[in-house]
DNA sequence: GCCAAGAGCGTGACCGGTCACACTTGGATC
DNA sequence: GATCCAAGTGTGACCGGTCACGCTCTTGGC
């Protein structure tokens, strides 16, 4: 549509005024849909528009305003199913309300370099969302300038565990409910009879206890289990495989929670390894319900847990933070579903 | 550090200026590094940087500078192990050369909302990499606007499925050669003893068979094997599911190539529900030797792809196109890697 | 002692929008 | 016919950097 032809920078609102015959600032008037402008003058301005095909800087439009409209989510991997999910559901819910979603990877725990990375985001963004479940998470939200004089806070949203004491209100912080999903899980493998359940965590956010750890515990002392160690594992199966085979040649035991589902995936195989039937001589359950769980052989008796919802409302209590006028927490996080699959059921009868 | 204590907007590099008693384009220049500025005068300077906290605010530069160091990454899904690692690689790389890294997500391949995604991606950064492995992918990767007249050209570079014919040098795209690996995959199968091997596949990216598909089928007809329909997958296992039902039911299938892994879980989950025995009567490879691959039951003979490796190289290709200086090709993609494990092995001696 | 060169620094305009304000109309009111 | 008001429009400054240029002051060669 362009009849010149030679144009080399896109139309800047200047271009469109002159070519409409009028100023700057109707045309500023008109793609900000203010009222007082001629509707004649309205179509002239629309048309000069479209045959220049103006679209409005979002650099410039940033600079005046002194906001992006984009937001940085911050994280120790992308590749993780529940990361990804979370990231998925904060690009959602910013798609919907225009903003721009910009991504971090904290490669390193290392305290410098996850202040740069924040420092980074800082001006990248007007807000932050920090996936902080494991230790690189938890530093950067730490990191984060809070409101001192000199320089102005951030607004930053941290997803995060289940906090053992309800956040003041100067912490901006969403999670789903994992304590009480691992109540859950665990009370579900004690009522089929075991007389315990051994416990794979997924590597502590911070030195004390993790919520899922706390959940499982509990449910222990209620049903007056004994209550053995929880072993570490790392996010991958890897760390759940060397967790299972520890676990595959103690003979007592006979029903496992896992944090997650990937660490069931490796205890699933080290038990398989070793010999040990599941469900027959002993119950797994994850943690998260990622895709392939019901695939699995067994398929995996876990905790669904909704991560995209968690990133939807993540963004939408940034944006609230950022907009007085965005909307009250629209968007409910569901609470953890247990799935009931194969690989649990009862104790082998004892003999 | 701030001594007023009542700044309210960060410093700017006037109020370095004044602060050090220069003017702002002496600060500009210390913070550029130009060599025209005397070594007493940068203390001071860098002194008062340092005093006021001032950090270089990046919208102005982008305006000013008309580029904006941010790139997006276009993708029709953050959770597939695939699309996550190649997300990973770009924003390593990315990071290296001190880019922001956004993301868009392509919900639909709808042609009116790509190309808004498209818009959207374009007045948010300098270029665009596009994750075209899928319709909607592909669709945005013709979206995006080509060097006409009117409107500049948006540096943008597809990861692609292996294309038939090198592409031409305006076509700036990267893959991993996933023809030769579906080759190699179906080679060793073949070697193993079977007569055949099917395939399950990924949805095509275009109507043309992929690469995948084309890589398996050389396969076949050099060995003179006959050639079945490659059965239609989705993306993830569920799709694998519906397929290996299909096949568990033909007793002449004894192995089975998978688009990826996922479709290879689903596959060998149909498979056990059918009573038939991996690899013992049935034989199944995958594709991207993701993380869970290794420990499924049976573990996964599959073959690895260098996701991040891809992620890398497409950012690498980028920055050459936004800054010439940018050096050439420095993250080479290593090759496909055929893994064996477990789920194949010969087929079931002829009754 | 004069002039050219270059080191060191400052002023003005600009990037593409926005905001605050002032200006010109036309119609209604008195 | 003068006054007021509101609709409709334009001008200037600004956001926080950059670039292009010009100015001053040494320094060195002749």
């Amino acid at each position: 549509m362009n009849m010149t032809g030679h144009t080399r920078r896109p139309a800047s609102i200047r271009d469109v005024a002159s070519a409409a015959g009028v100023s700057y600032q109707t045309v500023s008037r008109v793609i900000n849909d203010h009222p007082r402008v001629k509707p004649s003058t309205r179509e002239r301005v629309l048309a000069a528009i479209d045959e220049l095909g103006f679209r409005r800087n979002a650099t410039a439009l940033a600079l005046a305003s002194g906001r992006t409209r984009a937001v940085t989510v911050l994280t120790g991997n992308t590749t993780h199913y529940g990361y990804a999910s979370i990231l998925q559901g904060v690009e959602e819910a910013a798609r919907a309300a225009s903003y721009a979603v910009g991504i971090g990877v904290l490669e390193s725990a290392d305290e410098t370099t996850v202040a740069a990375e924040v420092q980074r985001a800082a001006d990248a963004g007007d807000g932050l969302i920090v996936i902080a479940y494991d230790p690189a998470g938890v530093r950067a939200l730490n990191a984060v300038p809070t409101g001192r004089p000199g320089a102005p806070a951030l607004p930053v949203v941290g997803v995060v565990e289940t906090p053992a004491t309800p956040p003041g209100g100067d912490r901006p912080w969403v999670w789903t409910d994992d304590r009480e999903a691992a109540y859950e899980a665990t009370r579900h493998l004690l009522s089929l009879g075991h007389e315990t359940v051994h416990y794979v965590a997924i590597p502590s956010s911070t030195r004390r206890t993790s919520a899922r750890t706390s959940g499982w515990r509990r449910a222990l002392r209620e049903a007056g289990a004994p209550e053995p160690r929880p072993l570490q594992g790392s996010w991958g199966p890897a760390g759940g495989h060397t967790a299972g085979r520890r676990l595959a040649k103690d003979p007592s035991v006979t029903a496992i929670l896992c944090g997650n589902d990937d660490l069931a995936l490796g205890v699933l195989r080290a038990l398989h390894e070793n010999g040990r039937a599941v469900p027959d001589e002993v119950s797994v359950a994850g943690f998260d319900d990622a895709p392939h769980a019901a695939y699995l052989t067994p398929s995996l008796t876990t905790v669904r847990l909704d991560f995209t919802g968690l990133g939807r409302a993540a963004f939408a209590l940034l944006h609230r933070v950022l907009e007085q006028s965005a909307p009250i927490a629209p968007h409910p996080v569901s609470a953890p579903q247990l799935v009931v699959r194969e690989s649990s059921g009862p104790p082998p009868a004892t003999t």
